[in-house]
DNA sequence: CTGAAAGCGCTTACAG
DNA sequence: CTGAAAGCGCTTACAG
């Protein structure tokens, strides 16, 4: 086990002061008025020998440990997935870190994640799960700035970063109706975020803009595959619409088998749309059109924020970039519709 | 901003000096003999204050940081962020927590992320790319544990847990030829990762053993979707072959894609399997027949591995546990085949 | 049985 | 322009 080079070591192999090669690693040679020279020397050292600060000890020293928590619902979910990838990226390019973990939306799993790493990241990008307001706002009041992803909490002022639910439901519809479909019915999960009140909404909207009477399906959140599938079939015999719009990818995905099982064909006997794109839908025969979401714009909003937090006052005040940023997903047409 | 508690201020509020509390946190009072009344007037009060050490401090001190450097291909890949779900929730169970970061297969990127983590976890889980080897080997001199999984250098005697590849494709090459397939195609891409060629080795053993010529395609690794979709296009226009052997997810989902334009029926023309499993083959009609992967287990050996190293000597002299573990992965029949 | 003291590796006023 | 010293919050011998 070799030894680990130290500060110490770095400033006796170049002759100077700790404080010195302190002062070069930090880019403060300017204000510590340190001579061109021994920064060269110092530098010279560094690259030799490969040193690297110890981060427990900066992190003791400066409050700072340059690791961001991100909270997801479930990190093997593709969505989350691809968020987690774009994060990454920019992440690690601006010297930080990333710890992971998932809270499956279980309220108790995102208090003790949040209340574990709280001392040990700088910021968190979370993915809200219902009853954490009060977990988040106690987080913020201890200066620790928090982003909050693909949803907020309502009565919640905090950064947040997300699709334009509302608007992309729109765009879809005005696709289908365009395309002269009638009886579009909507098939979304009853939940409490959010988001899917925003999807829902956009839906009723639509309608009534156009004249006609909206017929929702709305199945419990926590029916299993096979009972969602159950319902939509059910639901699919009972109404026959001539279209389809399903709220989510997970919701959609059961809606396909649902469609095959009552063996009628897409887009012949119902044309089919879904809010969340997947591979799934790109491969099916036919395609499915689906609104993509832009997981690098609202990731990348995301981190913008919370490190515009760091640089900002950071100390509990009032936090800059409070507010929703929203971003209106992409229409993939295929040959669903 | 409240004023953060410390150790001191615990001590002081139990009426106790600081290493007692210590003692507490750390479970060591039978050693340091603490009175039980103490034991518990301390256990009052951390509860009371919700204390939590500050772990850059114990890490400093300790030169443990708890945190276990997760190193994947690409965590937006489904397969490496199922991996990245299962070692999520073995590793918080056990105190720790993760740090991702994805090397995209490229070598420079896997050097540079094991040099900026090396300093800041305990130990690492890694798929590797080639050409890491040195990194690896270097590591492990340093006294840091590592456990590859997913794949492992040849010439590098690491701790490994990954599927069984080469009994996998044997596996689902018996199940083709007992249904009566003859011509049965293999297609892969050219890779130095050791993988690719146990699953072609499979391939090769079982036809030799049958008595039936081998056919292979080789895809430039390289390869783009669109080419990948060229090249099997082709080939299966020019082998006509009655079964074909996807030797990977990304190569199984081109390949719908090319029987789909050469206008053949599965299993009717041809029929279909795949090294890896994924929710379009769940979902596509007809579903097709794959490997999957056995990720729990896989995931649940290398943390196995990696902890039974924290608890061994870890101070570089030999690593329990090297060697290869390797889980059958399990075939899903469906009806492509 | 318990507490005072040293020290992990840094950074930051501060003295010269 | 540069270096000595204090201190971040812990843990661990060690002295009593």
């Amino acid at each position: 086990m070799k030894k680990i080079v130290s500060i110490k070591d770095i400033a006796r192999m170049a002759g100077v002061a700790p404080s010195t090669v302190s002062a070069v690693i930090n880019g403060k040679t300017r204000q510590a008025r340190i001579s061109l020279a021994k920064v060269e020397m110092v530098k010279q050292v560094i690259l030799q020998t490969g040193y690297l600060p110890n981060q427990a000890a900066v992190s003791l020293r400066t409050g700072k440990t340059r690791v961001i928590g991100l909270i997801v619902e479930d990190i093997s979910n593709s969505f989350f997935a691809a968020l987690a990838k774009q994060v990454e990226a920019k992440v690690y390019a601006q010297g930080y870190k990333i710890v992971y973990c998932s809270t499956d939306n279980r309220e108790e799993q995102g208090r003790e994640m949040i209340r574990i790493l709280s001392r040990q990241v700088d910021g968190f990008i979370i993915t809200p799960t219902a009853g954490m307001e009060e977990d988040i706002r106690q987080l913020i009041a201890h200066g620790k700035p928090v982003v909050l992803i693909d949803r907020y909490l309502p009565g919640l002022n905090v950064a947040a970063s997300l699709v334009d639910n509302e608007a992309g439901v729109r765009d879809g519809m005005r696709h289908l109706l365009d395309k002269g479909y009638k009886r579009i019915a909507f098939v979304t999960v009853t939940h409490e975020l959010v988001q899917m009140q925003l999807r829902e909404q956009g839906y009723i909207t639509e309608m009534v803009t156009a004249g006609i009477t909206p017929c929702i399906l709305k199945i419990p959140y926590v029916a299993g595959q096979a009972d969602v599938i159950e319902h939509i079939t059910g639901f699919l015999q009972s109404e026959k619409p001539d279209a389809i719009f399903f709220s989510t990818n997970y919701v959609g995905l059961a809606g396909l088998e649902a469609i095959r099982r009552c063996g009628m064909t897409i887009p012949g006997d119902i044309a089919v749309i879904c809010f969340d794109d997947n591979e799934t839908f790109r491969l099916f025969t036919p395609g499915i059109t689906a609104l993509e979401q832009p997981i690098q714009a609202i990731a990348h909003e995301a981190i913008q924020m919370l490190m515009d937090n760091f640089q900002g006052s950071g100390e509990g005040q009032d936090m800059p970039g409070t507010g929703l940023r929203m971003f209106a997903p992409k229409l993939l047409l295929r040959s669903s519709t």
